[in-house]
DNA sequence: CAGTTCGTTCAATACCAAATGAACAAGAAA
DNA sequence: TTTCTTGTTCATTTGGTATTGAACGAACTG
């Protein structure tokens, strides 16, 4: 292959990854995600090869500090793990491909907790309009009713979305 | 009635309002709105009554500015709507109290354009690919292809979402 | 053992987006 | 017309949180 060629290849290879690591960027922000987080699931996405820690503050230019929790928080989510390298005691990490993983943690380690949060207040909620008289604050009840509904709807939805994911 | 129990049924009230508010300030959170957008959907959907400007900045202590911004997105999102009043020609706004109209709205403001732009940037990233020799950099097309599988999967997840809405 | 390497934690900092409020425009009232 | 009222906009301030980097512990190495 002629070296012109290679040049060419490499410059498409980095800017493949620089676009990959964009686009992961724009997800963690979509869905609350520090944009550190999206950039070290988007460069280990984008390399076949295990990266270690180093490798990541190098190439990111992000501090020691923020790739450990990033890499913390996307083992957590299942999204990435650290696979181990004969003779060399440092951690190399690799993405999982499955694009599932790191939306399934996500919905699992955050989302899950907030739907369990409004569902503990709506019942709350529920005990203080249980006091009111009957026909009075006729239309707030029926509010909360619908809100209610919702409750049951959103964690129907998890489910839903979880099975989308495997499928 | 008793005034006592009277009382009893002011403070129920207003706890539900501050906990349905609360519960609105959480979502608004989760899916990334403001604070004040939140508690003004929250206040407006715990009353009855059409409320003023005026009445919002009063009760949730938040500035004319935020109020009005606020105001401005919830109806860009179809949440919340201005009803006329007779002989006051203030703006009276009441609350969309389908939630779907909130969520939906939402969605389609500020979900839909993400997946927009992560459709064109795959698309530009196939192109890059595209130049790269067969059977060099397998891993990363591979990985390409499954990226591009999702930008499908998203695109048909967000109807099924609105069509959950509907029902 | 002392000296390195590696990863984590957390207090300090830097950054950014949300909230404010003054200035403004458009009507209405007087 | 002038004066109020009402709502919007936008430059500034504020508040919250993401990132940093120093300090630390643990685990190797020589």
């Amino acid at each position: 292959m002629a070296s012109g060629t290679q040049g060419a290849d490499e410059r498409a290879v980095a800017q493949t990854e620089k676009a990959v690591i964009e686009l992961f960027v724009r997800l963690a922000q979509v869905i609350g995600l520090q944009r550190t987080v999206g950039e070290i699931y988007g460069l280990l996405y984008a390399t076949e090869r295990p990266l270690t820690m180093d490798e990541l503050t190098r190439r990111l230019r992000i501090s020691k500090g923020s790739a450990s929790q990033g890499l913390k928080l996307l083992r957590s989510f299942g999204a990435v793990r650290s696979e181990y390298i004969e003779g060399d005691r440092r951690d190399h990490y690799v993405a999982e491909v499955e694009v599932r993983h790191l939306l399934g943690g996500f919905l699992r380690e955050r989302m899950q907790p907030h739907l369990a949060w409004g569902a503990t207040r709506l019942n709350e909620i529920d005990q203080l309009v249980a006091v009111l008289p009957g026909d009075n604050h006729k239309v707030l009840k029926d509010r909360l009713v619908r809100l209610k509904r919702w409750r049951t709807r959103g964690q129907r939805l998890l489910p839903m979305i979880l099975k989308l994911l495997r499928a």
